[in-house]
DNA sequence: CGTTATAATGGGAGCGCTCCCAAATTGGGC
DNA sequence: GCCCAATTTGGGAGCGCTCCCATTATAACG
């Protein structure tokens, strides 16, 4: 049997209560008191109970991680790699746990739902790739959940943190159309996320600034995964004629296309020019290098953390809103 | 403030402990109270307290998994993401829900040691990819928590789920063999490994059955990336005269493998046969596919589930072990 | 229709912790 | 050396649930 607070008290010859003030750090208690208490603790290699310490805080110290994406997707996608790194390292900086919520069905996305949120077994929840339309967000914010979204949501009560995806777009095909290209296609991410409207939206800023009038052949919508990058890609090598230039809207999509010119037997950057989205690793390594435009993923998932344990602390009611800014990083491909 | 038993029961006009009952599923409750109970809780939307349930049970009903391996190299190689996949049906199916404990610093394990193993926040652990020489199983054994590892572990308390590796390295080095080749190279994995050590043993004992005298330049050791499998792919090539066939001690590793090959302007499996482990999805997608020793990776994470719910069940004093025997899946490498 | 066996229900105690408040101790300052 | 304030300590109550046991309602049977 494990020991309890009780335990720890009799062996050290005080009270319950101040055996809870040393384990809690609390500043009340005399120098010599707190070593001895620290002395049995260590020797009796106490831990408290954590759901005894829940209940009566009424909080858990653990957020949970809710990607609704397929585990396959989810653990292939350096992406979330990335922003994954970044959030594990400040929630230990934060002393809170994480808790990687994983489903593969909308039962289990249910069960998941009422048992760890509802239950009070997270303390808060960060999303990541939520299509804008998931009823998951009206939920939790009816049900005064503290969450925060990585990646824009409309919702006025949602807390967010995001890259300025349509600066970001426009970056890169503003610099596609510099090189002297007129014919720019863009492979898009899914319609319905934001990430995939603003840089969509980036895309024809950027077109119209520099009057060049829309065409909508050339532009394919994509998935964010490699095979709907190298689909998107074959689609506009059949165009007639072509485009002298893609902006894909992510990365991981970009190999795909990268894949297809090279199926194509075209040349990149001579015959088709390409410019990713994101700026992961294996973009350096990319045959040529992958020109892209850098959104510091670690850092949002950091961020997210931040501001997460911000609303868990103010309560919901007032979102904060965090936007960071990307870079162009100009390689091989465009 | 969230509704609590008591509230149901007030307004359901029953007690505490007939709502407790409904809520769990006891039979002894009359049908109509036991319709009017639920009825009240779906109205008010009722959800448990965890904390509070867990206090009281002494149970989580949550597991971990713990792979100490850096999250990029965790969320990049497809073998964790059937693992997971296998792991998380089986937690739904089970009625459990799973905790994925990452970490990237010593210092960040050790507290998660303590505040979530120690602290039963946890009913049980999975581990997986663990050294053989990792402590941390010792302080499992000896804190007496329940749990099973994905690879076999020689200590007699331990419980684990493995494939046959030395059977199916066997498999391949045979397969090669039988094809003619002499001159067969491998590359291990960590051979402070479970699998690395046994698949090398598998290699070893195949060419012992033919008469193949052992050449220890043939013998390279990798560490199951794909970078790794390059580099000791290289090293093989550069030996005078280098093998006619290679068997590679995971696909991943092989991936580089056949990457190296062809930047050495080899073709495979011409110049060099390769016969990797694992059979990944994307074995199948390799240039040319790629001949390889299947693992029911995903099967075995599902019987890692219902082992660990055993020893959760019956204490960690009987360990249970499952081997599953791979099979040679043969493709166009070797 | 009484009498048992059985099913259904209610209430108390307890899980291990925190937090508040009251009591005890300490330390200045005169 | 005494008094008052500040510091330190102890104990009670309560967090929301489960589980046991006692009690009451129901059913079955002669």
């Amino acid at each position: 049997m494990a020991y309890t607070l009780e335990d720890i008290a009799r062996l050290a010859g005080v009270s319950r209560s101040t055996v809870s003030r040393v384990v809690n750090n609390h500043p009340s208690v005399r120098p010599e008191v707190r070593q001895r208490v620290w002395q049995v603790i260590r020797e009796v290699g106490y831990q408290p109970h954590a759901a005894a310490r829940n209940l009566a805080t009424r909080r858990s110290d653990i957020i949970g991680l809710v990607i609704p994406e397929a585990v396959s997707t989810l653990f292939t996608d350096p992406f979330f790699s990335l922003l994954i790194r970044g959030i594990t390292d400040a929630c230990y900086e934060q002393g809170y746990h994480l808790m990687l919520a994983l489903f593969s069905t909308p039962a289990q996305e249910e069960d998941l739902y009422n048992r760890l949120l509802r239950s009070h077994y997270l303390d808060g929840v960060i999303l990541a790739s939520t299509r804008l339309d998931d009823p998951l967000i009206e939920r939790l914010v009816g049900d005064r959940v503290p969450f925060v979204s990585v990646g824009r949501h409309p919702h006025p009560q949602v807390s967010y943190v995001d890259v300025d995806n349509v600066a970001g777009a426009r970056m890169a095909v503003d610099h596609l159309i510099r090189q002297g290209h007129t014919r720019v296609g863009t492979i898009t991410g899914p319609l319905n996320m934001a990430a995939g409207q603003d840089r969509l939206e980036g895309y024809k800023q950027s077109l119209a600034a520099h009057h060049i009038p829309l065409d909508d052949r050339l532009i394919v919508e994509g998935d964010f995964t490699e095979n709907g990058g190298l689909a998107g890609m074959n689609r506009l090598l059949a165009l007639e004629p072509p485009p002298t230039a893609v902006f894909v809207a992510s990365d991981t999509m970009a190999m795909g296309a990268l894949r297809a010119v090279r199926q194509a037997g075209l040349r990149v950057p001579e015959d088709v020019a390409i410019i990713g989205f994101d700026d992961v690793p294996q973009a350096t390594y990319l045959d040529p290098p992958l020109t892209t435009v850098r959104q510091p993923i670690q850092r949002l998932g950091e961020i997210a953390v931040r501001v997460l344990v911000d609303v868990i602390a103010q309560g919901p009611e007032i979102p904060q809103r965090v936007v960071l800014m990307p870079e162009l990083v100009v390689r091989s491909t465009g």
